[in-house]
DNA sequence: GAATTATATATAGATAAACTATATATGTCA
DNA sequence: TGACATATATAGTTTATCTATATATAATTC
């Protein structure tokens, strides 16, 4: 993740379950895609997805399935259930919260989140 | 810190010589400040804060000195340094970069950080 | 007067997130 | 043939923050 690794901690399962949320993915694809849609700003690492992935899975927000590949090894797909939908609200709302109040101490002042 | 508590960690570091570049303060009122600053979202533990502190003093990114209080136990304030000063203003530029990033995964488009 | 709460600092131990390093396996390109 | 991109996986490490606990004084409440 590189960038500072104090402050970029926490948020990961909520930018995977985001990208999850437009489609059904592999675990490759989610890391290229992050990178894209961040501008590349967000490298994040085999090491780090694979367990996640499996974390969100024994917790019933995601499901997986194989499926093969036009070319090389199979792929094992990730889908967001209904009940990752959910927390994946519940996790944006959190972030919103706390993005606004760490710029309310940054900058002062109000920040009513949504803008 | 309550709120998620995966997507929260992170930046405590940042906060703390944020609230130390406005002026000296002693721990308690560190915790106070904060929650006071951030309308009551953050509530950092003191077994958080004290560990904290005695890393960036370590770092000497911060230094420290006892001040008798007009009541009570001896106050132990914290001081922002030169180098104190340097490292704050890459955290917040890093925490900007972070910030701008989760907006582009969540809502998509650009984001110049700033606004 | 005794008990509780607020002020104030500190450390030990637990938990969890993300990292590095490593392993495996296939396809492509120089 | 060797390097690199694709693709998944686990073990072990590091670090942030938490909870729990300890200490001590002042103010408040019963």
């Amino acid at each position: 993740m590189e960038l500072d690794k104090g402050l970029v901690s926490g948020s990961m399962a909520l930018l995977v379950m985001k990208l999850l949320e437009g489609g059904d993915m592999y675990g490759y694809q989610m890391v290229e895609e992050l990178k894209r849609r961040s501008d590349d700003t967000f490298h994040l690492k085999a090491g780090s997805l694979y367990p996640l992935l499996h974390g969100l899975e024994g917790k019933g927000y995601v499901s997986a399935y194989e499926k093969e590949a036009t070319a090389g090894k199979p792929r094992r797909y990730y889908h967001l259930t209904k009940q990752g939908h959910r927390v994946l609200q519940e996790k944006e709302e959190s972030w919103n919260l706390y993005a606004c109040a760490v710029r309310k101490v940054l900058k002062g002042g109000v920040c009513s989140y949504g803008t």
